[in-house]
DNA sequence: TAACAATTTTAGAATTATTCTAAAAAATTA
DNA sequence: TAATTTTTTAGAATAATTCTAAAATTGTTA
């Protein structure tokens, strides 16, 4: 593992928002002046081959980086726009049978009110 | 409705393929050889906004586009990129189970080779 | 239908996010 | 340590999409 890998897990590790490429690449920089925006994406894509981190493609917005590698849903709220984690019990099970076998990976964005738009 | 969004929307309901921007482009040039690639755009967006039809937003590849606005799960191919339709059943129900409430929409991506590259 | 306003289209430049390149640096192996 | 492999770097290249401003089309009102 280089310096530069290990920094990047650090960022995405080290906090719970979900950054983008070039979010993490600006962090990056402020604990290493010198690194390349290559390098950043580089290891985004190898930590995410090795399942250590989780890509959220964007809605006509760049993609984000999950440091939880444990797939789950997110709730877009309707309202206010927030993204928000959910559980949704039972997904993995219901693809594996539509499937056949198991996902590599999969992605279950819900658009709803959320918890606070719905009591407003 | 301008010729051209007409056009366009009947590209997309004439075809059970989920074609990106500029495969659509391509196919409204044949019938509409002068149409620009910015019309495609802005006509995509507002039947997205006027809720005919419905963006797949791209993993690592262009954004695709569903002649359905009805939510249903797609398969996208990570070896070919392909998109096709799948139905996984007990979604709705455990949205509802999780949000207590149906949600408005929801966008499920499962990544796998689809069957095609899976024979090959 | 004429006159006018509003919207849409067009071509191409601009922008954004990401990938590529090839040489230098660092890490790994023998 | 020497040799080999991998990673990093800076910046150019690319791909997808958005922007721009003038022209064309469409819609509205008299």
């Amino acid at each position: 593992m280089t310096r530069q890998k290990a920094l990047i897990l650090d960022i995405l590790k080290s906090d719970a928002c979900h950054h983008t490429a070039e979010e993490i690449f600006e962090l990056a920089r402020e604990r290493n002046p010198g690194i390349s925006r290559a390098t950043v994406y580089n290891n985004l894509h190898s930590l995410e081959r090795e399942k250590c981190i989780r890509k959220i493609s964007g809605d006509d917005r760049p993609d984000r980086y999950d440091s939880s590698f444990i797939p789950h849903a997110h709730l877009v709220c309707t309202e206010c726009g927030k993204v928000s984690d959910i559980d949704v019990s039972g997904i993995e099970a219901a693809i594996f049978k539509s499937l056949g076998c198991p996902a590599d990976s999969y992605e279950l964005k819900i658009r709803s009110k959320c918890r606070e738009c719905r009591v407003n």
